[in-house]
DNA sequence: TGATCTTTTGTACGATAGTACAAATCGCAT
DNA sequence: ATGCGATTTGTACTATCGTACAAAAGATCA
């Protein structure tokens, strides 16, 4: 019966931290910060509530804790992805990369934490709507500086947009894409059964697509009172 | 000194009942629902405690009656103005229209409330992210049909899109107007002051059309397994 | 005006929250 | 095996929660 390697020499029962970081990111996504109990996690990781207080010392210790385990490897994988899509030369091409790559990390795991991706993504939704202030610093510290980058990059692709478009285009695609891992079930619900709201292929393809298309949008500032832009095709 | 008619004949200060509704639904939406005690939206209304659970019962019946009192006229406004967007003639004007019709409500105020269009339509994002199961069956039974019907109609001004993926589309807008009225600040952060995150005119145009975009993008099924759409014009 | 109903107030109660802390337990190097 | 540091357990404390309820106060109308 071989023990799991821990690189540290310290850990007694197979991960007790690392089973109440997972209890309660699922616990903080689902029900919120304030609606779940030190003891509801405890419970669910299968410790006791004096463990969460010992590892995390408090409530907020350990979401602050969640963040940081998890912000690094994202943001680091949006970096490699983005730095990738860059290179691409063909303008839609290279448009579309870029908004995968941001996109990507956040459905699937961002490093060897399982599954870790979509529920941490779900998470920071949850956060960010309670308005939660352990979550909010950490965000505009830790996240503006990618938000950034990504914003850059695409105006690159899309000079004829101006940026302000660009952030607020870039805006509604984190609160589409936080909102498709919040309530999964309303697109099963809406679609009646045809498509399944929980499939995050079928969510990155979807956002994807419905992204690239809203950043090709014509111009807000500088448009002319009428409009001019060429439709796609407008039936059959 | 006149004193306000009130509609009922029961009524002893202006409208504490009124105060209490409104000093929750500001708390409600900007902390979510678990974080704001009782005796929070008393002192926020200038009540007492007590008088809210004369009021309402019980914490879950004010949240109740919150949605009780936004939903009907906010989907009256959206019906009224979906059916005037239905006559638009020009099949492009008319599915600006439509979106429109959606977005609008949510951000001004459907009917003699205040202001409070904004301010529930926020409610609403914060409680969907709490998984909150009052607003959730609430929110099942009353908000699906006027999506289905909205849904229905951009359907029939985009006939070569599947109906799968303007599900999918109506739910990143969704989405996307939530998280714009949850987090304005983040747009003028981003925009380095450029934009104004909170103004509901500019975040009613670009969502508008970013999201009119995002519908006439290119069905994803039946896509041919090479990119074949017609880039808007990708520079200049 | 005085009776009656509605609303507001003040207070209290049981439940549960976050956290602290001492005792018990375990893994491991020696 | 044994001592020691790291972890887990159990429990307790204080604060605050939602809610109940009786009393006070205001309004309404005969």
């Amino acid at each position: 019966m071989i023990r799991n390697p821990a690189s540290k020499p310290t850990a007694r029962k197979p991960n007790m931290r690392e089973a109440i970081l997972v209890a309660a990111e699922e616990l903080f996504a689902t029900n919120g910060f304030n609606a779940v109990s030190v003891r509801d996690i405890a419970q669910a990781a299968g410790a006791n509530p004096g463990s969460v207080t010992y590892h995390f010392k408090t409530k907020d210790g350990l979401l602050l804790e969640i963040y940081r385990r998890h912000c690094g490897p994202m943001n680091l994988r949006r970096s490699e992805l983005l730095a990738a899509a860059k290179r691409v030369r063909d303008l839609q091409d290279r448009l579309e990369a870029m908004v995968r790559a941001y996109v990507a990390p956040a459905f699937t795991s961002g490093s060897d934490l399982a599954g870790g991706g979509a529920r941490f993504t779900r998470l920071r939704a949850v956060m960010s709507a309670e308005g939660n202030e352990v979550a909010r610093k950490i965000i505009a510290q830790t996240f503006d500086d990618t938000s950034h980058a990504f914003i850059d990059a695409i105006h690159d692709s899309l000079p004829h947009v101006p940026r302000t478009d660009i952030v607020w285009r870039s805006h509604f695609l984190l609160g589409a894409l936080y909102y498709s891992l919040v309530t999964p079930d309303r697109v099963s619900r809406l679609s009646r059964g045809e498509a399944d709201g929980s499939d995050a292929a079928s969510a990155i393809e979807q956002l994807v697509q419905a992204t690239v298309a809203a950043f090709q949008a014509p111009a807000l500032d500088q448009a002319a009172p009428t409009r001019r832009r060429p439709v796609v095709s407008s039936k059959t």
